[in-house]
DNA sequence: CGCATACTTGACGTCATTCAAACCGTGTGG
DNA sequence: CCACACGGTTTGAATGACGTCAAGTATGCG
């Protein structure tokens, strides 16, 4: 299946948005979409020619496994994202569908051709990294020496303002993207801990639960004061 | 101070390397030579114009505070390392001096401009960029539910795989270039936690220390067994 | 010498984990 | 339609690891 571009809802937010014209149907022509169901893998650790993809829709998250296969999840990708590892020989981590996702997938050599023909796209490519990198140093702040209350808050306010439109305002409810186990493997935390708190940042009155994934924002400066930032 | 490109320790493998030597010329005429002293601030968060730079020589620490105003360390930096965030309107954390250091300094815009003139730049910048994102991970990774006793660890399986010349193999003994505080920010630990968990992977016969910063691995198998790497 | 800074060590308290059991919504088969 | 099983979730009680507080020991520098 080829791309169309024209009626990608990532056109003008994704790496490639950065080309002409031209030069866009010119990488689609090496591309490919592909459709992961939820739970599906787009590649894992080890795999010597993992594909790199932009994310067109879904969510995918980016994990690793410690010695006694536990994951920890590293990273999680929106729409727009992009995703793969040029220099290194092999993927380090896995890449698996949180939700139903699309995805415009390129073999490795041709992504690394294209940065080398477009100098705009190695550059946006870098933009992106250093955003990736920003974005994994914010996760490490907030595993830190934090309590497991002030990480759950942090991380319900990271998602009311990623659910939102404007990017500085929170969203009034929303549907978390992650089970309560993939919340516990991103903080640090077990579980229950991550069921236990929910429950006493609901009582706190900052949010109101409905059904196992929704989540409203009742009192977002409260939220913000638990999530312990300014 | 302007560069001396010729007798840089860093020529072939910072991200300079891979311009010719007319180009690199070119671009350190924009640059100047600083040397920071122990504990000596490069730039501040919030900053709106830090400066982008090569480091030559030492080691820098990235990090960031708390609303306590408990520092988190969340990257180090090593020779022919690239600090400088080119798309941020400003910083977001403070890079500081842990040992006396010498970097190549570029105004941010000069950087820009170069990336631009020299595509060759802007992808080394990216590879680079790919490098820190991987760190950050492993980082997270090691911070994620392990116990004190494996963070540890594997902290210093880290630094002794650092210290060392061939990077698959550990170091015989290093001096540690973090103090016990540092080590306990980077590790989400406290003084006290990490200075009684020396203690033990000491007695349980791993390492040896002499003074308060050198350490000499005893069993490398031992010690790569505590911090939980198969 | 005296002060400052870094580190070590001990006693105690707290918070998250662990283990265990119950709960709930959903889909399956009788 | 109901019984049942199953995955995800909630809740409870007990344990234990790390943090906190506090004192004490080096090491270095003016």
């Amino acid at each position: 299946m080829t791309l169309a571009c024209e009626t990608c809802p990532v056109r003008d937010s994704a790496a490639c948005a950065v080309l002409t014209e031209e030069e866009r149907d010119a990488l689609a022509a090496a591309g490919r979409t592909r459709v992961l169901a939820r739970g599906e893998m787009l590649f894992a650790a080890g795999d010597e020619d993992a594909a790199c993809a932009t994310l067109v829709s879904g969510a995918l998250k980016v994990s690793a496994y410690d010695a006694e296969g536990n994951e920890r999840i590293l990273s999680l990708v929106h729409p727009s994202g992009f995703i793969g590892e040029l220099f290194a020989p092999f993927a380090h981590h896995d890449v698996v569908a949180l939700t139903k996702s699309t995805l415009c997938t390129f073999a490795r050599r041709d992504v690394e051709a294209a940065i080398e023909t477009y100098p705009a796209l190695a550059r946006a490519l870098l933009r992106r990294s250093q955003e990736d990198l920003l974005a994994s140093r914010s996760l490490l702040e907030l595993t830190a020496q934090a309590s497991a209350e002030t990480r759950l808050a942090a991380l319900l306010h990271d998602f009311a303002a990623a659910a939102s439109d404007t990017s500085c305002h929170l969203a009034q409810d929303f549907e978390l993207p992650l089970t309560r186990g993939e919340i516990a493997n991103m903080l640090g935390l077990t579980i229950e801990t991550v069921s236990r708190k929910l429950g006493e940042i609901e009582k706190a009155g900052a949010i109101a639960r409905n059904g196992k994934r929704g989540i409203a924002i009742v009192d977002p400066a409260l939220l913000r004061t638990l999530s312990g930032r300014c």
